[in-house]
DNA sequence: TTCGCTTCACTGGTATGGAAGTATGGTATA
DNA sequence: TATACCATACTTCCATACCAGTGAAGCGAA
């Protein structure tokens, strides 16, 4: 047997958390909406307890708000929270985008070459979920071939906002964008075109900026300032 | 009366981790010792409930680690995530520093002078703690003077691992070191220098490189890979 | 001495009851 | 009709009790 795969089953307010976590990134929990210790016990049949517990660490996340003797509520998608990430992200990932340029490991520039082609798949079959989680994959090579693999789980956290947006967004017209965006920077790193790279990965992620208060403008019951 | 003024106490448990969090960063909680729910549940004179819910944000916060039916534990100081987090703050504030060397905004470039002039003075007093505030507040006013305060709070939670380290070192000859550089980073501002400011930022913060390694051999029980 | 077993104190995890605070809708009063 | 009051049904928060898993000490046999 594979010793590696020795593993306990995880505490049940660790397994409510993640089933929270995933529900709301997915928009299926959408934001504002109020949520009970008491229901979701009863609805999970557990106590109310482990679910207390689950609540608070959803608080941690910054995905839920509670408040003390009144509720407990899903946040609303912070508009500065997304963009203070947005920022963050571009400086990151401009200066990723420089160092793998400068290194171009072949083997990893391949694969974000098959991850452009699961895009393109994911896009004519209309699968939101599928292009999301390979446009996830493309940014996290990025960071795996400048061997900073950390950073991209760091980012990972502060885009939990950023990705609840997603999910709400994500029509057909800004998917075929996006992919052109990310061959122009696949194409740039193999180039070994530094200045390219970054350029191309800023205006990649500076898209974001005129997306972001458009949808605001069109939900805002979903987004607070 | 101040309307803005009216607050409600918090809860036990939130006071707790408040508590718990401040003695963790300032290093008395030294990173590996146990700590235990019924004990501190015990010594502050409550039950267990609201300490154990202060030990689960402790533990998203990323400073403590509970291993079910052991014991719970404080963090050891992740070499790889101060150097991820380093890696960031070299990305982020570099893009800041162009900014601002852009902007140039007179008001808050004197209160960075003001903090420079503090340093001094905590650096001859021998205050570690004004020191490691005040080298902060320079850093966040850069981030103000951007116009992007939100991105300095995403940064804080980022630095949490690395403000532990810096309570471990800060030599007097660490402090007089780094006052030159905030010098240097300061003039390279003043005079609308984006390439100077973005270099003399990218080379104060990439002296933690060399640090952390240092540290990390100086006391291996305190830190992790 | 060394190994293996049993015992037991102690850990975090869960269930449950009640305390304190809040919002809501009904009701008496002017 | 409008307003002040109050009963009531929630909410989260805390205390308590019990459960199950862990690991080290103690003991005995090889």
């Amino acid at each position: 047997m594979d010793i590696a795969r020795i593993t306990i089953a995880p505490s049940t307010s660790a397994q409510v958390h993640d089933w929270l976590r995933k529900r709301v990134q997915q928009g299926d929990l959408p934001p504002g909406m109020r949520i009970s210790e008491t229901e979701v016990a009863a609805a999970i049949g557990i106590s109310r307890q482990p679910v207390r517990e689950a609540f608070i660490r959803l608080a941690s996340d910054g995905l839920a708000e509670v408040r003390p003797q009144r509720g407990t509520y899903i946040s609303k998608i912070s508009v500065q929270a997304v963009l203070s990430a947005r920022f963050i992200r571009e400086a990151v990932e401009a200066d990723l985008a420089r160092i793998v340029a400068k290194a171009r490991p072949a083997e990893i520039l391949d694969r974000m070459a098959d991850e452009i082609a699961r895009q393109h798949h994911a896009d004519t079959a209309g699968s939101v979920e599928d292009f999301i989680e390979s446009d996830d994959r493309f940014h996290h090579m990025l960071a795996l071939a400048a061997g900073q693999d950390a950073v991209w789980a760091d980012l990972e956290r502060l885009k939990a906002q950023m990705n609840r947006l997603r999910h709400l967004s994500m029509r057909a017209f800004d998917r075929s964008f996006t992919i052109g965006q990310h061959q122009a920077i696949l194409d740039a790193l193999r180039q070994g075109d530094a200045d390219a790279a970054e350029g191309a990965m800023r205006t990649h992620l500076r898209q974001m900026l005129t997306e972001v208060p458009q949808m605001a403008a069109a939900q805002p019951d979903y987004f607070t300032a």
